[in-house]
RNA sequence: GCGGGUGUGGCGGAACCGGUAGACGCGGCGGACUCAAAAUCCGUUUCUGGUGACAGAGUGUCGGUUCGAGUCCGACCACCCGCACCA
């Protein structure tokens, strides 16, 4: 009997060490087993990780602990996505350079990562903020703008006036910057972009193929995209001053309600717009006004609807009234045209304006049922179906059917030279800025000449390296203040030229970097046959907050690489899991000031108090854990006391692996009682049973129910992480742990053992510790010890199971009565129904519950149930 | 406003296709071992009534389909998430 409890603190460096020296976990290309990728989401190196970052790097190591156990050759590398603001702010505040500050983070996570036990291949260790990394990545926007993906030009930018910097639509969370919480100002700029709704389609298209992507995430990015099909229409100006437009062009998803029009609206931003306010002061004011609304989301809700008069009239295309022309505030000029026609009664944003401006609101669309000489329009728009009425030719046809026919009549108008309609296709999806006016950051390879215009960096001066001598004295970009790193000469001409001084957003960084992964060590960073081998990412784990932008980017990224023939692929992620945060309770003392976990302790009647003080503790909701809350637990301190194995085995336990799962002391103590239970069932065996047991020729009724319930085990924890159901899988090992626990201390009881039992002792106990080996790796290789073995458990194979044992020979049915459960038959398990039911009615208490009448139905379903209806 | 999700004991949560609701863990209670404690082990733990075998109720609410509903359908309530003046 093993009576030493299991040293956590002393088997898990030691094993760490052990698989390292053996480098086991290197990943070659050339291996000719079937290839598995396994990536969780790389982390930004911030400073120090606690326990809450832990969670998805130990459901990804299972993942490529298991399918390595299956045979696969197993991709499972880590880098750090590392450009970034923080080191530019960090930079700041303690007068260092942000790539020493980067850099230095990112070896003190490299440690703590370790701590973790994680079966990383760390020979394909990458950061972002490497030359070699960040050189290929500029070959690649150039590379993007040869075939067209790339872009300049002059817009309107979100400026976050506390960073100064560009956001994306993306980056701005209700008016404000994502990471300075500042409110965004609108200024104009020339900007690089990347042409993503060129693949809009596509891009929508392909969600479709992956079927291994939570609904949510495939949702969520369809809506991002936000395909709609409608009608572009041309309205002609009647009375506009000569040197205007002839027209409007408006886009409709409702050309059926053409008749309920009642006015024009343009985009502020309207070009037709701008060309009238250069005439008109009233109108420019009106614009000025307009820009300076906020984009809050309260803001928003509540602003009024804002219009603006210009006097311009145009023709209705099928024989309506003239409309008149508004420049409206809650017109877009991004998306669409920036112009519309307003159907006040089919149309809230139209109703609220009309009501306000005095303009006719017509209903057009009967809802059914209605009476058409009652149906009025109040306050609130109907936008429900129904028939179209008060329409001319359209009267009587429903909402689809007036679509179809007023695309099919203005498709064959004609205005100008060209149709008055024309069926159209828009995308809510906006082209992707790049453009950074940062120091910590990709610089955008291309030299700004005088005469020719931008012009690509060539390609034998890539990378384009950050300087290293720069200050963070002043505010701005440090690229643009260095002394001469932006005066170059001409590529083209050689006359005297600036280079581009913009750095691009981090998210171009992180499109990629999985392509990265699969070029060897010292090779050349994209390399189409590793790649093509390696990619898609076979189970791709991380955040829901990266559904869309992340996610997205990646998307279009492999897309595009294919079009330029650098991969072979279209989908880079062909499974994705999006895991649950850890939270924990937040603690504050009597000033209100946050407390670390640690400096907190109960009392005996239960109270919290500070520490080795008397001062009440105040305990707050669980939180996500973050730094500036102070409910973190570093993995330190894990290590040094339960051990990362107990962490790990937590961290997987009870909450499904999507939902947020609740840091707790009781939690973790709950997980060493377990491992300790698991070393010392193998422990047990060992001192019970000798090594070299020989199986047996046949085994008796105990040994064959531990048998069943030990392959069982296997199958079903294997299926169960296959499917990522981490909690059920622990649960199982339990169940199972206290069967084979109780055969043992019968065993142990009996005094001696035969050697069937024996053999289907030490088969449960191998059979354990490889089942467990993905989560609690360090103890499993201590486990494998203790049963006599030679190799490492992460070498081992998942355990062979045997199909005779998972099926049992009997089944247990229920038996109801009228829907209620009364009692339970155990009967063969290939019995025949008719058998069944015949059984099931000669027992006593089915005669009792009949009470000499006959059944007026017996429902026998195989395998699971028998009801009977009295 | 639009779209999506969730709701099961004191708690985290199981329950594949409609087939024994509450697996497994945490916490609680009782016990064994111990001089005592820790550790470990055993039993018990949905609620109500009953000493008990047992009976009744029970998966947010109301209704429906079915021999049978946590699971399917309809309406509603609560909470969470995403998008948000996208014409």
């Amino acid at each position: 009997m093993s009576t030493e409890r299991y040293n956590a603190r002393e088997a898990e460096p030691r094993w760490q060490k052990i698989w390292d020296e053996r480098g086991i976990f290197r990943t070659r290309n050339d291996d000719p087993r079937p290839k598995y990728y396994v990536l969780e989401m790389f982390p930004y190196p911030s400073g120090r990780i606690h326990i809450g970052h832990g969670r998805n790097y130990v459901m990804g190591d299972v993942v490529a602990r298991f399918k390595r156990m299956k045979g696969f050759n197993v991709l499972h590398p880590m880098g750090w996505d590392a450009f970034g603001l923080p080191a530019e702010n960090a930079a700041i505040e303690r007068n260092t350079h942000p790539g020493k500050w980067t850099y230095e983070n990112i070896a003190t996570m490299r440690e703590q990562l370790k701590l973790l036990g994680l079966s990383l291949d760390w020979s394909r260790e990458i950061a972002t903020c490497d030359p070699e990394y960040y050189g290929e990545q500029q070959r690649i926007f150039l590379e993007f703008l040869k075939g067209g993906f790339v872009y300049r030009r002059e817009s309107e930018v979100n400026w976050d006036p506390v960073d100064n910097t560009v956001l994306a639509n993306e980056q701005v969370i209700d008016g404000r910057g994502w990471r300075s919480g500042a409110l965004v100002e609108r200024r104009k700029l020339a900007q690089w972009f990347f042409r993503i709704t060129a693949l809009a389609q596509e891009l929508l298209d392909g969600l479709d193929t992956l079927d291994r992507w939570p609904d949510k995430v495939r949702l969520m990015q369809r809506n991002w995209i936000g395909r709609s099909e409608g009608l572009h229409v041309r309205f002609a100006l009647e009375n506009a001053a000569p040197e205007l437009p002839r027209e409007v062009k408006v886009y409709t998803t409702r050309p059926d309600t053409l008749f309920g029009a009642s006015f024009l609206a343009l985009s502020p931003g309207h070009p037709l717009t701008e060309a009238l306010a250069a005439n008109d002061p009233a109108l420019a004011a009106f614009v000025e006004e307009c820009r300076r609304g906020g984009t809050s989301t309260a803001e928003i809700e509540t602003q009024e609807k804002m219009g603006y008069d210009t006097g311009l009239k145009v023709a209705h295309p099928l024989g309506g009234p003239h409309l008149p022309v508004y420049v409206a505030n809650f017109v877009l000029m991004e998306y669409g045209t920036g112009a519309i026609f307003g159907c006040p009664a089919h149309d809230q944003r139209d109703l609220d304006f009309a009501r306000k401006y005095g303009l006719p609101v017509t209903p057009v669309v009967l809802p059914p049922g209605a009476d058409p000489a009652e149906f009025e329009i109040g306050d609130v728009a109907y936008d429900g179906e129904g028939t179209l009425y008060h329409s001319g030719f359209l009267d009587g046809l429903s909402i689809p059917d007036a679509k179809e026919a007023v695309a099919a009549k203005l498709e064959k108008q004609i205005l100008g030279n060209d149709a008055v309609g024309e069926r159209a296709v828009n995308f809510r999806l906006r082209d992707w800025g790049i453009s950074r006016q940062r120091y910590w950051g990709c610089p955008i390879p291309i030299i700004h000449c005088e005469s020719c215009g931008p012009v690509p960096v060539p390609e034998d001066q890539l990378p384009v390296r950050l300087p290293d001598d720069v200050s963070f004295d002043a505010p701005g970009n440090p690229l643009d203040r260095h002394p001469t790193w932006k005066h170059v000469n001409c590529p083209q001409c050689g006359g005297p030229a600036r280079r581009e001084t913009d750095t691009m957003d981090t998210f171009v960084d992180s499109s990629w970097y999985f392509a990265r992964f699969a070029s060897e060590p010292g090779t050349a960073p994209l390399q189409r046959g590793a790649a093509d081998h390696w990619l898609p990412v076979d189970q791709y784990i991380g955040g829901i907050e990266h559904a869309i932008l992340h996610l997205l980017y990646s998307r279009f990224f492999i897309r595009a690489l294919k079009k330029l023939g650098r991969v072979s692929l279209e989908e880079p992620f062909a499974g994705l899991f999006t895991q649950g945060m850890i939270v924990h309770e937040t603690y504050k003392d009597p000033e209100g000031r946050w407390l670390f976990p640690e400096e907190v302790e109960k009392r005996e009647d239960g109270t919290p108090v500070k520490a080795g003080t008397s001062e009440p503790v105040t305990i707050g909701a669980p939180e996500k854990m973050s730094k500036s809350k102070k409910n973190v637990v570093p993995p330190e301190i894990v290590a040094d006391t339960f051990g990362v194995d107990c962490a790990r085995w937590f961290m997987l336990a009870d909450t499904p692996p999507e939902r947020d799962s609740e840091w707790t002391s009781a939690g973790i103590e709950g997980a060493w009682r377990f491992v300790q239970r698991i070393w010392r069932l193998v422990g047990d065996t060992a001192a019970l049973t000798p090594a070299d047991i020989a199986r047996p020729e046949s085994f008796g009724p105990e040994s064959i129910a531990l048998r069943r319930a030990t392959h069982k085990l296997a199958a079903q924890v294997a299926d169960d992480v296959e499917r990522l159901r981490f909690n059920v899988a622990v649960a199982r090992v339990h169940a199972f742990a206290n069967v084979f626990g109780d055969v043992l201390i019968a065993a142990r009881k009996a005094g001696n053992v035969p050697a069937d039992l024996a053999f289907a002792l030490r088969e449960a106990a191998r059979f354990l510790v490889a089942v467990v080996a993905p989560m609690v790796p360090h103890l499993a290789e201590e486990c494998g010890t203790l049963l006599g073995g030679t190799g490492l458990v992460a070498e081992a194979a998942w355990p062979l199971v045997e199909p005779d044992l998972l099926v049992d020979d009997t089944v247990t049915l229920p038996i109801q009565i009228n829907g209620k459960r009364r009692g339970e038959i155990t009967v063969p398990k290939d019995a025949a129904p008719a058998d069944v039911e015949k059984a099931v009615l000669e027992l006593d208490l089915v005669a009792q519950a009949l009470d000499g009448r006959a059944p007026k139905r017996i429902i026998v379903v195989p395998q699971r149930i028998v009801n009977v209806v009295a």
